[in-house]
Order: C-alpha cells, then structure tokens, then sequence
DNA sequence: AAGTATATGGGGTGTTTACCCTATTGACAT
DNA sequence: ATGTCAATAGGGTAAACACCCCATATACTT
C-alpha cells in the first residue's frame, strides 16, 4: 500500500465547520457513481454539505461512469460496485489507464475477498462499507483526495486474506481476458447467446462464437455454467440482481 | 456532523419553505430503520434538513426497531425490507396490531411481488423504491404523516401483479422445487450435462432432461446461466469454490 | 522490420439445450 | 376411489453450443 505522494496543496484545517471558500473554487471534483436513484441523491447532499468536495457529476451505471469520468476527469471517484451493466470493477478496468490521476474510493455492500483483492488491483485507493458509519466516508474521501489511501477496519484483515494466496491461480485468470471478451463474459453470463452478443456489440455471429470460445479456452471452463461461477466469483455479475 | 435542533430556529429559509416553528415541537416523530450504517445515517442528515419531521430514534436490525417503536411510539416509521435478523415485513407484524395510530412509509431496493403483498397485509401505508428520486421520499413521508397512502409510480402496477396471482409464485420460489430437482439442480449448475446428471442419478437420460425443463420452468429461468445465478443465489453452489 | 496480441470474419461437425408432446408407476390425500 | 403430484421414460425439432480449422487488418513492441 503506498501513502501520501502530493501535499503541495496547503489546505486550511477543515473538520465540522466550513470556513468562506476562497475566490477561487481549489475544491476536489468528485464523480459520484451509484445505482440507486435516492441513494445517489443522499450521497449528494450529504457531500454537498459537506463543503468540501465539488460534485461534478453523477451516475447511475457503469458505461455511464466511464463516459463521464472520461470527460469530467474528476479528482475523485466515488463508485459502488454492485451495479446493473457495467460492475464497479469493469469501469476500473476500463479507467484507470486513462486517468492515473485520479482517486477511488469504493463504497460498497460487500466484501468478498475475491472482488476486493480485483479492486485494489485495479487501483482503488480506499473502501468503505455501506454497513460502516457516514463519518467514515467523509474520513475516506478526505484520505484519499489527498493522496493516502484509506480501508476501514475490517477491511485489512479481509486485504490480507485476500493477498494471502498470491496467485491460487484462479485468481489472475481473470487478467488473462481482454477487454473485449471480458465485455462478452459478462454478457454470458447474464443469460444472452452469442447471437445476442453479436447484434448486441455489432459484431458478426461468428466473430461472438471465436470470443466466447477464446475466453472458455483461457479460463479453462467449457460451458456456460462454469463461465457463470467464474463471472460471480470476480464480481463481473451480481446473482442477486437478475437482469 | 449533526445539526442542533434549536438552531433550526433562526435559521433561513431553505429549499421548501418549511415555515417558522411555533414554541411547541409539532413536527411528527419519525423512527428510522435501515441496517446499513451509512445509509441509515444519510437518511437521517437528509430528513433533518428539511426541518420537517422529528428524529426519535435509528435502528440497525428488526428486533432494536421493534422494540425502539414500542417505546417511543413514533408518528412514522421508515422502514427498510431487506435486513439481518427479523425483515421489515416481520416487524410489522410485531407492530401494527400494538399502535395503530402509527404511520408506516416503506424504503426498498426491491420490488417483488410477494413482499408488497405481504406490506400492504401488515399495513404499510407508503411505499418508496431506493431506485426512485429523493423527492419521493419526502412526499411520501409527507403525504403519508397526514394521514394520506403513497406509493410510486411503477408500484400500483406491481400491487395489482401481487393481488392478482395469491399464492402462485411461492415466497421463496426454491421451495417450489422438489428434492429431486433440487438435487438435479446443483448438479446442473456445477457444469454437469443432462447426459452426466442421468448416470450420475442412475436415470435415463430422457428423465434427466424432463427434470431439467420442469425445474426450469418452474423458476421461470429458461438457459444454464440463469439457473446458475438461481443456484448462486440460493447458496445451493458455492461459486468461490469450482467444481 | 519483424513479431505478437487483439479484434474481426468464415467453414464445418457433432453434441447439447430448450421446448413441445404423451405415458406409466407409486404415494399420499380428500 | 379418485385425484393430484412426484418420478420415471420416451419421441421429436430447431436452435445453440463447444470445438476444430483458417484468414485478415490493425496496433503495439522489440
């Protein structure tokens, strides 16, 4: 785990009581992702009064995320992780050699070792569960907006289970994908054919037939139900969420 | 990070013009019940901020509300569906029988049917999605502290799903599955084919994939990956450990 | 400049699924 | 005793899957 790298910015003690904001607005942008309509408004006004962060946008799904990330290029990104479409971990994957950057803070329902240790892989600079108190998201967001990281308490104990087993092998299959066919995991693992994936992504059915069997290939699975156990193992589909 | 009530009284008008108090509280008392932390606390920030309702109490789990509204008998009860220990719907049935006078809004993730069916037996007079906006959320607890119901857009459509079919779709669906199609399907969902589950089970073949067709219509899951997210699910597979 | 990886396409083949239908046996219940 | 349900078994069909072979274009690396 590395801690702080910049502290340039000197900043004035901030805790409770928000002091007047200088002319210029030198507040941390923050993009606020999460699935949940009400939750991500909460999410919102809360971070608004806190004073402290200036939310530059919001999103309620994955491919939504990374476009705006994209664009918005914000100082922090606040993502969960169970989401319809694109998981947490997917638009990870697909930032991060974009916007080095930029921080992540996850906020999530769960803690399986498995989609943590994916996580950090992906550079996700701190964690914070849903079950843990509000202060320590403010905590979190502080941390990490200035260049720490920040795991609550439980979490170092499941980092280390996680890390534990280096490579069990299962484990760094999943980097053995491409982004493309990771893309396609997921879709079959949500129930599509390979004719569905192909109109769905514009591609000719055969070109869906070569990836879904490039990627079984490299997983070592041969059939759809192993794919399935391989995809919820990682955190690419949640079970609970049928689509 | 909290807010004193009393300064609430000098305060400035904000976003809905909550009119100045008079010397007595006569804001309705609200007891808020959600199991995340950070969640629960949100929803307490949000509501203290319109200046509306009075904050007597949070609770973490089922049994703690249970006993937290007999005491302090609230004028509403925000409550979540989905928890550890006793469910929302659980706690109603401890409940409404003992102060009817109480106002219940329900605050869910989800929407099923047989749930709603089983809120609106014990009660609920409001009902909010989390996937819907935060001003549904205040207008619920509004309308529904006068004495009004309320319930989202989509839900009076899935009220009249719910009463429509009584008792057709069972609560836990699993349980609609027989032993041994429960047996067939963690075989299935563990990559085995109607070939291998037959000599396996010592059945024909043409047995194992007519058990295959009824569970599956049974759950109305119609390929392998949506009955392995069943399987998932129902913990009857445990994905983190392959087959 | 050559090599590697990725994404895209195609041909072909045998197996398996998903879904339609009917039918027999035994068990348990009204 | 009659009926429903569970488990067994079979016929048939169109689609999807799993696996093999191959080619091309583009991009990045060495």
């Amino acid at each position: 785990m590395k801690t702080s790298l910049k502290d340039n910015l000197k900043k004035k003690p901030r805790d409770s009581a928000p002091p007047p904001l200088p002319a210029a607005d030198l507040r941390k942008t923050i993009l606020i992702v999460e699935d949940q309509a009400a939750i991500r408004e909460m999410i919102t006004e809360v971070l608004k009064s806190y004073n402290q962060f200036k939310i530059v946008g919001t999103a309620a799904e994955g491919q939504a995320a990374v476009e705006l990330a994209l664009r918005l290029r914000p100082d922090v990104l606040l993502l969960d992780v169970l989401m319809p479409g694109l998981s947490g971990i997917e638009v990870l994957r697909r930032l991060n050699k974009s916007i080095p950057r930029m921080r992540v803070v996850v906020f999530s329902a769960k803690q399986e070792p498995q989609i943590i240790r994916g996580l950090i892989q992906e550079g996700m600079h701190g964690f914070v569960n849903k079950n843990s108190s509000l202060s320590e998201l403010r905590q979190a967001l502080d941390k990490v907006s200035q260049g720490e990281n920040w795991y609550n308490d439980t979490f170092s104990q499941t980092v280390r289970e996680a890390l534990a087993k280096p490579n069990s092998h299962a484990d760094s299959m999943i980097e053995l994908l491409t982004p493309r066919e990771r893309e396609i995991t997921v879709l079959i693992a949500r129930s599509h054919s390979s004719k569905e994936v192909a109109s769905q992504l514009n591609i000719s059915l055969k070109t869906s037939e070569n990836h879904r069997a490039n990627l079984m290939r490299k997983l070592g699975v041969h059939d759809v139900a192993g794919l399935v156990r391989f995809a919820v193992r990682h955190g690419l589909v949640d079970p609970s969420i049928d689509p």
